[in-house]
Formats: structure tokens, C-alpha cells, sequence
DNA sequence: GCTCGATCAACTCCGCCTTCGTCATCGTCC
DNA sequence: GGACGATGACGAAGGCGGAGTTGATCGAGC
């Protein structure tokens, strides 16, 4: 699914329809993300309830490899964000596991 | 971050000052996710531009061990949701690796 | 139209993941 | 705004799964 494609799904939903203009539904939805990318750099952290957690994680340097070459080749330390998925969201995802 | 810091952050955006209330965003934020969760789910992916990429991945059932007994107990093949930050994202967590 | 993300190769070692109780914090309903 | 219920965070230790590496090309998204 794409940016475009969200807007259009809320924009189309009845709660909304009319409310919100999809121009400025997608100023909020830019503006949601903007907030949880600052929130994840500044805080380290954001969770939405029942959907997930997004944490800042520090990765060590190693070594690693050219795939096409397959040469040695220094990775330097770097952050990265992980996402853990919460209890209902991955219950959702395996359905026969209960 | 929380919810409820979000809802009050936007809310709080001048720019959407007044256009939408406090519960009609929670509402609309909470469509967001829930349509995310609903790609993710369908059809395996979600990408939002210079923010990151949702995967849902199958994560092999493997062997593992109970850390408070240490006894070894059986993993179920699961699936699970994987998140990567896009180019500009990642170049924003690591301010000086250019 | 133009940028930017997806893709794919094969190999390695990092860090995720497990359980479970407690605590606190968040969300929600009144 | 306050109280209650629910739910996520946290940590222990060890093993092996899989993410991540380069780069060019293609297509799609904006």
C-alpha cells in the first residue's frame, strides 16, 4: 500500500468522508510520521497501543561483505530502528497460533 | 511517546488548528494504523515515503531456551513484522556517518 | 519527469528471542 | 478529571536465524 492509496482508503471511509479534504488529510498523515520519527530520535521510543513499538537501537560496527564481489569490508557502528509488532496485531498475524 | 502526546502534538500543529478536533483525530489516526496493519497483513507490505517500510516475514521455528530454567522448548514457525527505515531516516539517526 | 525504493547475489556473526512475574503506565469510560 | 483494567516494559542467558552488506537496473510513486 502506498501514501496515495491510504489517503484514498480514509479519505473514502464514511466516518470521515466530507471532514477532511484528502489535501489535508495528507498534511496530517506527513505530519503523524514527522512526529514519530522525532519522537524515535529524541526519545528513543514511540508505541501505539495495539499496533506496535518502534525503538532506536545502536548496532555494532562488523565485518562484513560484497555480495557480488564477496570481498571483506568494514561496517561501521550505526542506529537503526526496530519494530516489535504487540500482542493483538501479532495474534492477528498467525491466526492458528493461539 | 504516546498516543495521547500525538493526538496533542498535531492537534497543536497551527496548521491544523481548529480544522480537527481532538477525537476526530484520535479516530483518524487510529484508521491510519489500522489500515497499515491491515496492508501489512494483506498484502505483505507498507511503505510510507522518506519514513521506512513495513515487512511481514515468516520467522522459521527453531529451538529455544526458557532463560529463567534454561530448559530447551520448542518454537513455532511465526510470522512477524519487520521494519526498515528509508534512506533520508536512516541518515538522520546517524548524524555524522555521512 | 525525476527521484527514490525494490531487487538480488552469498556469507557472517550480531543480537533477537524465548518465559514469566512485577510494576507502571496508558487508555478508556464514566 | 479520576479510577480502574489492561497491557507493555523489563531482565535473566544462550544459540542459531536472518539481516545486512554493494550496485546497477527497473519501475513506480510523487
Amino acid at each position: 500500500m502506498t501514501k496515495a492509496e491510504l489517503i484514498e482508503h480514509i479519505h473514502a471511509a464514511k466516518e470521515f468522508k466530507g471532514a477532511v479534504s484528502k489535501k489535508m488529510l495528507g498534511a496530517l498523515i506527513d505530519t503523524v510520521f514527522a512526529e514519530i520519527e522525532r519522537a524515535i530520535r529524541k526519545e528513543g521510543k514511540f508505541s501505539f497501543p495495539n499496533f506496535g513499538t518502534f525503538v532506536r537501537r545502536k548496532r555494532a560496527g562488523r565485518v562484513g561483505r560484497n555480495p557480488k564481489t564477496q570481498e571483506k569490508i568494514k561496517i561501521a557502528p550505526r542506529v537503526t530502528v526496530a519494530f516489535k509488532a504487540h500482542q493483538g496485531f501479532r495474534e492477528r498475524l498467525n491466526p492458528r497460533a493461539r
